[in-house]
DNA sequence: TCGGCTTGTTCCGCACAGAGGAATTCTAAA
DNA sequence: TTTAGAATTCCTCTGTGCGGAACAAGCCGA
């Protein structure tokens, strides 16, 4: 969630907060949902009745309001703010540790969304892209989610045209180099003057869902330092794979 | 999708809208979607705003925004509407063959979702009940679809405390019963003098993504007539098996 | 590199659409 | 059958949502 947008659309706001309500805390009447927004029976009413319209809710035998199937799976929407908010005092860490900016990300199609960014001290320094989505084969920790991936769900990601400039060949030939190198890296792909390293986040034996990366200016980048990197950053991974098992926390590739 | 409300929100529905075709159609620039809505481009822009502020966006390094976390994967809510449109015909003939309303239906947690009811031409007969959600453990179809589950799936769906009022140790004891008379039937459980039988949508080797139901009152059923109702249910949920495999389509229950 | 064009973003005035109070309808329990 | 609580519908009015215009950012070709 961002901040709240400079010119924000009352009603609309209401109608999602009512969808997120719907989805995170199950079926409700109109009245509690009244409360709940703090608008009138009426309002909430019609509000209900346009998530309806718009396949946002149902309305069950007992009158009550459950989520509808435009909405992602209940109670998943959650696991992503869940992630940042643990993965955050995590990445402080790494950046302290290793001086560079760090990210974590998870992966959705065939893109990239960045989930938390903890910015370095430098003056020149990779800023905060949270939110924002980029191309999965193109971004460090994109790469690493897509080396552990299977051929086919690389397919169902990527067309064997080439779609948002790249074909399904590219991108296995990305995966194989990936793997081969054991190490995840983007050099000027995403934006030049920039490298970033990637790393997996998910134990052994579990689909990695979401990846971590640091990122500096090629400047600051030598590849004596790649062993430090990498350390910094399986270590990290697995303290962020320990502290969301430690919850019995769900991860995002569940959104998929 | 209902009919319009009688008294609907137009700034709303236009958010709504927006986000489904965000969903459906993937990354939009502010000028697409404004076209798409037929607003200008300061209405759509502040649209987007706001649902990249509730999470229904997220917006790319290109500038396009794409769907974002609480809504449904890209591309899974057509299923449902899909499935609707495949099975309207097939339910057309169950009704003609028996002579009985029929009903689609899809598991949503622990409830089941009317997606498509046909009626039979009685004057006493079930009505319409598309869009609704009912208690899975309690309608024929529900019956049929948990009888298909493994131990751990219920279990992910029903808490040890009775919840919804159920407990997970009676939907097993529902189940096993189901299992053991190879019918899935509803005998005034959801509602007085309604019976009901279920049969689930998915070819041998496929999880049951869907189930099929005849429902009648109960001053109509005669339990001679279950083969004839069960071999119409079976051979209609063949039938749209085949024709949801025919267009490589996927099935709603991976929207869960 | 620069300029022109396109697209995204911000601002503000105004009229009509969204909110809410009241009336009506529905539902479940006693 | 009655009653109370909740859902739904209706309608008035004012303040909020829309859109035009200005501004900012990005892209592409010369």
């Amino acid at each position: 969630m961002r901040n709240k947008p400079t010119y924000s659309i009352e009603s609309v706001d209401h109608a999602l907060r009512l969808a997120v309500l719907l989805q995170q805390e199950g079926p409700m009447g109109v009245t509690d949902a009244a409360e709940r927004l703090g608008v009138a029976r009426s309002t909430a009413h019609r509000l209900l009745s346009m998530l309806v319209y718009r396949d946002f809710a149902v309305q069950g035998a007992d009158r009550r309001y459950a989520s509808g199937p435009a909405l992602g799976p209940l109670g998943r929407v959650e696991p992503v703010a869940r992630l940042r908010t643990i993965a955050r005092p995590r990445l402080r860490a790494l950046v302290d540790r290793v001086g560079e900016s760090a990210n974590l990300m998870v992966l959705r199609g065939a893109q990239v969304q960045m989930v938390a960014t903890v910015e370095c001290e430098h003056v020149l320094r990779v800023g905060d892209r949270e939110g924002r989505l980029l191309p999965a084969h193109l971004a460090s920790g994109g790469r690493a989610l897509l080396a552990g991936l299977s051929r086919d769900e690389i397919a169902s990601r990527y067309s064997d045209e080439a779609a948002d400039g790249v074909s399904r060949a590219e991108v296995e030939r990305i995966v194989r180099q990936t793997r081969r190198r054991g190490v995840a890296i983007n050099q000027g792909a995403t934006e030049t003057g920039l490298t970033a390293i990637g790393h997996p986040v998910g134990g052994p034996g579990r689909t990695p869902a979401a990846a971590l990366s640091v990122a500096m200016p090629t400047a600051r980048y030598d590849r004596h330092r790649l062993p430090e990197l990498t350390a910094a950053l399986a270590d990290t991974a697995a303290a962020i794979d320990r502290d969301l098992s430690g919850v019995a926390g769900r991860l995002p590739t569940e959104l998929e």
